[in-house]
DNA sequence: GGTTCTGTTGAACGGGCGTTTAGCATACTG
DNA sequence: CAGTATGCTAAACGCCCGTTCAACAGAACC
């Protein structure tokens, strides 16, 4: 098994799983027939299971390669992990096969995808806590959760990308359609509330509470 | 045909359909086989089919259902439509069922949810633009872009509710994590930038725009 | 009361899928 | 150069799935 780093990535074993990376989200897992990914790929069906041991085999080695890019791409953002701004544009960068293939990933029961997911939070709260300190963004009564609630409803606009496509017309994963959606979720996370809603929506939560 | 609502559904084929609606969020299409579905409503494999017509047909029915559904519980939200305040609480109240298959047809092709998806966000749009009007809510240049992505990343939650339970402890779709949830969604939605960062920031896009 | 219609079953069928296996070049190894 | 891994193919296997079909009980109809 070699290192699943983008290296040595000229052999078959990786023409196989970047097929794979490209048609599990496309066409889902049982769409993407092993016999599809070989052509894709250029082999023979009974290679793709020489390599991989089974199907299953290959999407765990699938999942696998992409949380551990995904990791590689945050201790390359040596600012500010994966909330560094420039860490989104990059994962484009490299692929948006990359990007899509987590979205995907995490509406699967991939237990590797799941701990990704469960870093992210981690390491978004520790992130949240230092602005906090720095003054740069408010403080909350319980920073776990809304941290977690936040970073999810991000990961969830990835998910329901095409959806978003459809409607406003911006690709998320592309970096055009990035830089349309940047100023609207700057928009968003800065309230949208008027401060007079505001404080009856307060109180009527704090009556229902 | 009959009507696709909850009036008359002590029938077997409501029972095969209620099966259907519990399986496919929860194993996926392919894994709630004919057979596995049948056993769940206590009918033979073949009966699935006679009603259905085949397992595509009982999916679109199901579609179909849960579309309807939420249309009813829209109409019956006198006030805000589906940004009614009661309104999501009343469909998780009829079943978190329904929630739930609707977040999981959102992450397949379906068409129905497609479309629903597209109701969704036009009505939101009008009732933003309303509530613009009446000061509650900031403008935007781009408010169909705006709402939308809003919309998105709330349904992006339900899609996502099992990794936020796993993380957050808060379940959803039921009353209690529903009401967990609020208060930290309306500070989200307040905005979490303190306003000097909000400057700065602002003055970065502008750069890069 | 005979006939047709409806809801239902259980067995059987055909196909497509993941997988296995045998074989074959090519490239290393001693 | 013999021997043996390695990368790869083509064909076949067997299972499970969606689907079909023949049959049947009971209700409805005339």
């Amino acid at each position: 098994m070699r290192s699943a780093t983008k290296q040595d990535d000229l052999t078959t074993r990786a023409r196989i799983r970047d097929a794979a990376l490209d048609l599990f989200p496309e066409q889902g897992f049982n769409r993407s027939t092993v016999r599809v990914i070989a052509e894709k790929a250029g082999v023979s069906p009974g290679l793709v299971l020489h390599h991989f041991g089974s199907k299953e085999g290959l999407r765990e080695a699938c999942d696998r390669y992409v949380v551990t890019r995904f990791r590689e791409l945050k201790d390359d953002s040596l600012q500010g992990g994966m909330f560094d701004p420039g860490f989104m544009s990059r994962s484009i960068g490299e692929s948006r096969v990359l990007m899509r293939y987590l979205a995907w990933a995490l509406t699967t029961d991939s237990p590797e995808a799941s701990t990704l997911f469960d870093e992210m939070v981690a390491e978004a709260v520790q992130v949240t806590q230092r602005s906090i300190e720095l003054g740069h963004v408010k403080g909350s009564a319980d920073l776990e959760s809304r941290t977690a609630i936040q970073l999810s409803m991000q990961l969830g606009l990835a998910v329901l990308h095409e959806h978003v496509q459809r409607v406003t017309g911006i690709d998320l994963f592309d970096e055009a359609g990035l830089r349309r959606a940047m100023p609207i979720l700057l928009e968003i996370f800065s309230g949208t509330f008027e401060p007079d809603l505001l404080q009856s929506l307060g109180e009527t939560i704090d009556r229902t509470a």
